[in-house]
DNA sequence: CATTCATATGAATAATTATTCAATTAATTA
DNA sequence: TAATTAATTGAATAATTATTCATATGAATG
């Protein structure tokens, strides 16, 4: 029992430790969207879209449903904006440059590069 | 700044996001210990064991303090408790069967297999 | 029921991240 | 200050994870 909710915790912060699907999260804070219209506003392929929307589904961070043709996205709001904050409060408490712990070679990350615009922690 | 917070969150998830470094994460909630004790229990290269350290540390996770010859690692209460609390909540309200959304493929993943067992929600 | 639109899947390859091993630094103490 | 203990670093390799492309499925509509 404890060692699944340990493999649990795991599977939720690989699952976060992706920049497309925090993308996804943040775009799903303006409301549902279906594939399409994330792949498009993301800027990236739809197939990918697809890919990296089925492990936050698994982990219960959106939620899905079908509308015609479309499978529209939505966030979990109740568990996920939560989890931003206390991560925002750790980082302007805890990371000396407010905001971010990271150096110079972390910013230059190319797995970064590509990643849209997301901003979590924007109205908070 | 919006920007930086994201790609914070980024390396947050990230860092979190490795059976090693989360049993490191729950070893230290027993006390603060140095890097052989870490390495001894977790049966891990000593090596290994402060490579995976200083992510935890530069994210501000965890603090250290030399003392004599030896570095003391602790964790940092005030946040990575919550963390995992929301997260536990998280697991037990969305998560079908209490604190695993994981497949039996996921449960058998080899990345897995040798971490050691720690439980950070047992005492909540 | 063939076509179109929307999404999902699988498998190959690309990219990233982890682990190991050897060597190095750093702090004590004999 | 040489030797010992403790921890870190770097670079090579191993392992994992992401991305892409081609194809398949599924639902609606003419």
């Amino acid at each position: 029992m404890k060692r699944e909710l340990n493999e649990t915790c795991y599977l939720f912060f690989s699952t976060l430790s992706n920049p497309t699907r925090l993308a996804i999260l943040e775009l799903l804070r303006k409301g549902e969207k279906n594939v399409t219209e994330i792949s498009n506003t993301l800027n990236q392929e739809q197939s990918m879209i697809s890919h990296n929307l089925k492990p936050l589904e698994r982990c219960g961070f959106i939620f899905s449903e079908r509308k015609k043709r479309k499978r529209y996205y939505s966030l979990n709001r109740e568990t996920v904006e939560p989890i931003f904050k206390i991560f925002a409060y750790h980082s302007e408490k805890y990371c000396p440059e407010k905001g971010k712990c990271l150096t110079t070679e972390h910013l230059r990350k190319r797995r970064y590069k590509e990643a849209t615009n997301p901003m979590y922690l924007s109205h908070q």
